[in-house]
RNA sequence: GGGCGCGUAGCUCAGCGGGAGAGCAUCCGCCUUACAAGCGGAGGGUCGCAGGUUCGAUCCCUGCCGCGCCCA
C-alpha cells in the first residue's frame, strides 16, 4: 500500500497492523500532534508516566498502564484538552548499578572500586547512553501518545537541582535526620533499603531452643537465628510470667563469650512463643533494638556488611548461614539445646532487587521523618481533595500513611544523587543547597551516600514540569489530572508523591485523581513468573497481532480492582476485531458511504435505528471513560461495532444499497456518520487501525488524523424508541426463522416459501416485510402455497412452505422444547401471582410484569400445542 | 497473628433484591460477491456450603469451607 490515502479499493482485504503502526506513528510525530503549548488558552489535562526504570524493558504491567494513560489522554485531547502527557525514566540506583557492575566486571575484569567514584559514574552515563531506554522506543511501538520534547530523567540537571532544593528544605525544617539505627540491609548490595523495598515470604528454617547458665538460674530461650547469639547482651521475658518472675534481674553467662547477660522483663515478649523467653540482640533485630533501648542494653555488631561474623572465636569468618549450623552444633555439644524443630517455616525478608535474605544492621543513615508529611497526605485523600479509584483502595491507602515508620533515604550506591551534606573538621556538619558553594578548606568532605531513587520520583509530578522554577508548564499542568499505576505500586509511588508534592507545592496535591489497575495475569489467572514460564511479552504480541489488538485485549481486561488475565486466544480476537472494522469499513467504502454534508432529513427506520444505537453507545462510552471502566467501554464498543453495525446494519443496508435512489444515498450518508462517529470512539483505546480506516473514510489532509478529530457527544435528539423497537421485533422474527432453518436442516442459500401475517402491527414492522425476506431468505408465496410449518414473533406469524420437505421429528423436537420453557415460565408466574402475600407486598409494576409474562406464556402454550396437534400423522 | 478481597457456564470475568450474561473454548451447518481473522444456529450453570432476613436472595446478614493479596 501506498504512503498516500488507501482508496477504498486499495484496501486488501485483511487488516495488516505492522506497515500502518510504524506509518502512522512516524506521521503523528511529524504533524507535531503529541506536543502542547503551556499558553494555550484551552483546558490543561495531564498525567506523568510513572517512570520506568531506566534498566527496563516493556513488560505486560507497562502495556497495561500505558494503554490506560494513552486512551485517557487521547480522548481528552478529541475533546479539546491541552492533553499532556509527560513521559521520562528514573534512574533506578541499585539496579543500574549493578548492571553496569556486572558489565564491568565481564569486560574488564574490574570492580567499581578499581575505577574509582569518579570514573565509575561515568561509566554508568557511558551505559545509560548506550544501552538504556530500551523502553522508550517500546513505547512508541505501543502508540503512547507523550510529548517527547519534554522527556525527563530523574538524574538530569534541572531533575537534581529539584531533589537538592527539597532535601535542604526538609532539612532546615527539622524533616530530614540523621540517626543510628536497625535498618535493612542488603549484604549483597552492600546498601541498606527501605522498608518497601523489602519483600517478605515465609521460609523454611528452624526453631533451636537454647539453655543459657546452668542449674536454677537456667534459662531456655527460643530463636530462628541462633548465629546471632554472640551478640546478645540479655534476656528477656514477659514482666508478668511467673514462670521467670524469680529470674528478673538475675544474669546467666552467655556460652563462647563467658559475658555475663542481665534477664530482663519487657512487656514486648509474647509468653506463648516457644519457651516465653527470648534472647535480645539489639545489634541485628529491630525489636530487640527497641528493647535494648528500654533497657539501656549495649549493643554488639557480630556480623559484618557481607553478613560474616565478625571476631568472636572460632566462627570468626563464617558466612551467617554457614554459621548458624557451625553454633548449633557445638551449643549442641555442649548440651545445651532443649529443642530444635525444623522445618520451621516463618517470614523472612529479601532484598526487592536481588531476593538475598535481608540482614537487619546497625548503622547510621539518613531519614525522612514523615509523621507531619504523611498526615497530610492522608488529609487530601480524607478530604475529598484527591479521590482513589477504585475507593475500596482507599483503606489500604489509609492504614499505610496512618502507620508509616521514618523512611531510610540513603543508599551506600555510587549512581544517584549525593547526599548535599558536607562534615567539617571540627564535626561540623552543612547541607547545602543546589545553588550553594560547599564549604572550602581543609577536612570537608561530603556524605558518600546517594539518595533512595524513591526520592526523586517523588518530586516527578513538579521536578518534570520545572519545579522549583516558576515555569508556564507549572502553572498550567500542575496539579496533574490523574496518575494511573498498579494497586502494588500504591505505597511507592502515590504516597510518596503525595507527601513530597503537598509539601513542595504549598498544600497543592500533585494529582486530582488515582487510578489504580491490578496485575496481568496469565489464562489461568497465575501471576506471570520467569520460573513458572507462563510469561507473556507485550512485543511478541505487538509483532503477531498488532499494537492495536494488544492494547484492546488488555483494556478489555480491566475491571476495577481487580487483576487483568490475558491468553493468546484473546488478543487473537482483539485481533479478529480489528480485521471486522477494516472490513466494514472497506464495504463501506466499495459501497460509496460518505461524510459529506448534513444527515438527511428523511431517514428510514433501519437508518434512525441504527443512530439511535449509535448514540446510545456514544452516551454510554462517555459515562465509562469518566469512571475508568475500560473492560465495559470496550465491551459496548465491540458489541454496538460487531452486533449491531455489522451483523444487523450492513446486512439491513445491502438490499437498500442495492436497489439505489434516495434511499441508497441517504443510507450511503449514514454508514459514512456511523462508522466515522465509531472509529472516533474506539481511537483512544485502538490507535493505528482507527487513524488508518478514518483517513481512508473521510480524505486526507494535511494534519489530519482522527487523533485531533473531535470527540463525539451523545445527541439525545437522535435517540428514537419507536425505531429501536421495530428493529428488535424484525431480528427476533430473523432469528426465529433462522433457528427453525438451521433446526430443519435446510442449507442456507436454499430459499423457502413463506407468508408473513401482521395482524395488528403495533410494531409497525410490515413496511420491513422485503427486509425481512431478505435477511431470512424467505421466497414470495406463489401459487400452490401450503404452509406445513409456522413461526410467531410477537403478534407476527410466518407460514412457512417445505413442499413436504419438512422433517416432522426435528419439528416436533424444537416445539416441545418450546413448549416446555413456556410452561415452566407459565407455571413460575402463576405460582407468583397466587401468593396473596405476593400481591400484597410487592410493587405494582412488578405484579403489572408477572402478569404480563403469564398471558404471554398462555398464549405461547396454546399456539405450541395446536402447531404440535397439526404434526400428528404426518411423518 | 491483623487487614482486605474473591469463590457465577470448560477457562477468564461481568451482573449484585423481582425473567442467569459476555468473550474465548465446544457442537452442528455453511467458501451467502466486506471479512473463513468470516457467516448462521445450538448445547452448557441446584450462581462454594449451611443458616437467617424478605412476598421474593446469585445479589443483603451470620457462620463454615476453599483461594488470593497486603501488613506483622
Amino acid at each position: 500500500m501506498t504512503p498516500q490515502t488507501a482508496a477504498a479499493t486499495e484496501l486488501p482485504a485483511q487488516y495488516q497492523p505492522g506497515e500502518v503502526e510504524t506509518r502512522r506513528y512516524e506521521r503523528w510525530a511529524a504533524d507535531g500532534l503529541f506536543g502542547v503549548d503551556p499558553a494555550s488558552d484551552r483546558p490543561a489535562y495531564s498525567i506523568v508516566i510513572p517512570p520506568p526504570n531506566v534498566t527496563g524493558s516493556l513488560h505486560m504491567g507497562h502495556a497495561l498502564d500505558h494503554t490506560m494513560q494513552d486512551a485517557l489522554i487521547r480522548r481528552r485531547r478529541m475533546q479539546g484538552y491541552e492533553a499532556l502527557w509527560m513521559p521520562g525514566m528514573d534512574h533506578a540506583g541499585i539496579a543500574t548499578q549493578n548492571v553496569v557492575e556486572r558489565q564491568l566486571a565481564e569486560q574488564d575484569g574490574k570492580s567499581r572500586h578499581d575505577l574509582g567514584r569518579d570514573a565509575f559514574v561515568r561509566r554508568v552515563w557511558q551505559w545509560k547512553d548506550e544501552y538504556g531506554g530500551r523502553i522508550l522506543g517500546q513505547m512508541r511501538r505501543l502508540g503512547d501518545s507523550v510529548d517527547w520534547s519534554r522527556e525527563r530523567f530523574t538524574m538530569d540537571a534541572g531533575l537534581s537541582s529539584a531533589v537538592g532544593t527539597i532535601f535542604k528544605r526538609l532539612y532546615d525544617d527539622g524533616l530530614i535526620y540523621r540517626a543510628e539505627r536497625i535498618i535493612n540491609w542488603c549484604p549483597r548490595c552492600l546498601t541498606a533499603l527501605s522498608d518497601i523495598e523489602v519483600e517478605h515470604s515465609d521460609d523454611e528454617g528452624e526453631l533451636v531452643s537454647i539453655r543459657y547458665g546452668e542449674g536454677d538460674s537456667a534459662i531456655v530461650v527460643a530463636t530462628t537465628r541462633a548465629e546471632t547469639m554472640l551478640g546478645d547482651t540479655a534476656v528477656a521475658v514477659h514482666p508478668e510470667d511467673a514462670r521467670y518472675a524469680h529470674l528478673v534481674g538475675t544474669e546467666v553467662e552467655l556460652p563462647f563469650t563467658g559475658r555475663r547477660i542481665p534477664v530482663v522483663p519487657d512487656a514486648h515478649v509474647d509468653p506463648s512463643f516457644g519457651t516465653g523467653a527470648v534472647k535480645v540482640t539489639p545489634a541485628h533485630d529491630p525489636n530487640d533494638f527497641e528493647i535494648g533501648q528500654r533497657h539501656d542494653l549495649p549493643s554488639i555488631t557480630v556480623l559484618d556488611e557481607h553478613g560474616v561474623i565478625t571476631a568472636h572465636g572460632p566462627f570468626e569468618g563464617l558466612d551467617r548461614f554457614e554459621a548458624r549450623p557451625a553454633i548449633v552444633a557445638a551449643l549442641r555439644e555442649q548440651g545445651r539445646i532443649v529443642a530444635e524443630k525444623r522445618p520451621y517455616v516463618h517470614a523472612v525478608g529479601h532484598c526487592s532487587r536481588c531476593n538475598t535474605t535481608v540482614e537487619p544492621r546497625l548503622s547510621k543513615q539518613w531519614f525522612v521523618k514523615v509523621e507531619p508529611l504523611a498526615k497530610a497526605a492522608g488529609d487530601a485523600v480524607r478530604d475529598g481533595r484527591v479521590a482513589i479509584h477504585p475507593p475500596e483502595q482507599e483503606k489500604r491507602y489509609f492504614a499505610w500513611v496512618d502507620n508509616m515508620h521514618d523512611w531510610c533515604i540513603s543508599r551506600q550506591l555510587w549512581w544517584g544523587h549525593r547526599i548535599p551534606i558536607w562534615y567539617g573538621p571540627a564535626g561540623e556538619m552543612v547541607c547545602v543547597g543546589p545553588d550553594e558553594e560547599p564549604p572550602s578548606g581543609e577536612g570537608w568532605t561530603q556524605d558518600a551516600d546517594v539518595l533512595d531513587t524513591w526520592f526523586s520520583s517523588a518530586l516527578w509530578p513538579f521536578s518534570t514540569l520545572g519545579w522549583p522554577e516558576r515555569t508556564p508548564e507549572l502553572a498550567k499542568f500542575y496539579p496533574t489530572s490523574v496518575l494511573v499505576t498498579g494497586y502494588d505500586i500504591l505505597f511507592f509511588w502515590v504516597v510518596r508523591m503525595m507527601m513530597f508534592g503537598l509539601y513542595a507545592m504549598a498544600g497543592r496535591q500533585p494529582f486530582d485523581q488515582v487510578v489504580l489497575h491490578g496485575l496481568v495475569r496469565d489464562q489461568f489467572g497465575k501471576k506471570m513468573s520467569k520460573s513458572r514460564g507462563n510469561v507473556v511479552d507485550p512485543l511478541e504480541w505487538m509483532d503477531r497481532f498488532g499494537a492495536d489488538a494488544t492494547r484492546f485485549t488488555l483494556a478489555r481486561g480491566v475491571n476495577p480492582g481487580a487483576d487483568v488475565a490475558v491468553s493468546e486466544e484473546w488478543a487473537q480476537g482483539s485481533r479478529n476485531f480489528c480485521n471486522k472494522l477494516w472490513n466494514a469499513t472497506r464495504f463501506a467504502l466499495l459501497n460509496g458511504a460518505t461524510v459529506a454534508g448534513p444527515l438527511p432529513t428523511e431517514l428510514s427506520t433501519v437508518d434512525r435505528w441504527v443512530l439511535s444505537r449509535l448514540h446510545a453507545t456514544v452516551a454510554e462510552v462517555d459515562r465509562l471513560f469518566e469512571e475508568y471502566e475500560f473492560a465495559k467501554l470496550c465491551d459496548t464498543l465491540y458489541h454496538f461495532a460487531w452486533d449491531d453495525v455489522c451483523d444487523w446494519y450492513l446486512e439491513l443496508s445491502k438490499p437498500v444499497l442495492a436497489a439505489g435512489g434516495p434511499a441508497a444515498d441517504a443510507t450511503r450518508r449514514v454508514l459514512g456518520e456511523v462508522l466515522d462517529v465509531l472509529l472516533r470512539l474506539l481511537h483512544p483505546v485502538m490507535p493505528f487501525v482507527t487513524d488508518e480506516l478514518w483517513e481512508a473514510l473521510t480524505g486526507p489532509g494535511a494534519g489530519r488524523s482522527v487523533m485531533v478529530a473531535e470527540w463525539p457527544t451523545p445527541d439525545d435528539a437522535r435517540r428514537d424508541a419507536a425505531a429501536e423497537n421495530r428493529i428488535a421485533v424484525l431480528q427476533r422474527i430473523v432469528t426465529e426463522v433462522r433457528r427453525f432453518r438451521s433446526d430443519q436442516g435446510l442449507k442456507p442459500g436454499q430459499k423457502v416459501a413463506a407468508r408473513l401475517v401482521f395482524p395488528a402491527d403495533d410494531a409497525g414492522v410490515a413496511a420491513h416485510e422485503p427486509l425481512i425476506r431478505s435477511l431470512a431468505r424467505l421466497a414470495d408465496a406463489g401459487d400452490g402455497f401450503e404452509p406445513t410449518a409456522s413461526l410467531t414473533v410477537a403478534d407476527v406469524e410466518v407460514a412457512l412452505d417445505t413442499r413436504g420437505s419438512i422433517d416432522v421429528a426435528a419439528e416436533r423436537a424444537r416445539l416441545e422444547k418450546d413448549l416446555t420453557a413456556a410452561r415452566k415460565e407459565r407455571d413460575g408466574c402463576a405460582a407468583k401471582l397466587g401468593n396473596e402475600a405476593f400481591l400484597a407486598k410487592a410493587p405494582e409494576p412488578v405484579v403489572g410484569k408477572i402478569r404480563g409474562r403469564l398471558a404471554a406464556a398462555e398464549a405461547d402454550i396454546a399456539r405450541l400445542t395446536d402447531a404440535l396437534e397439526g404434526l400428528t400423522g404426518r411423518g
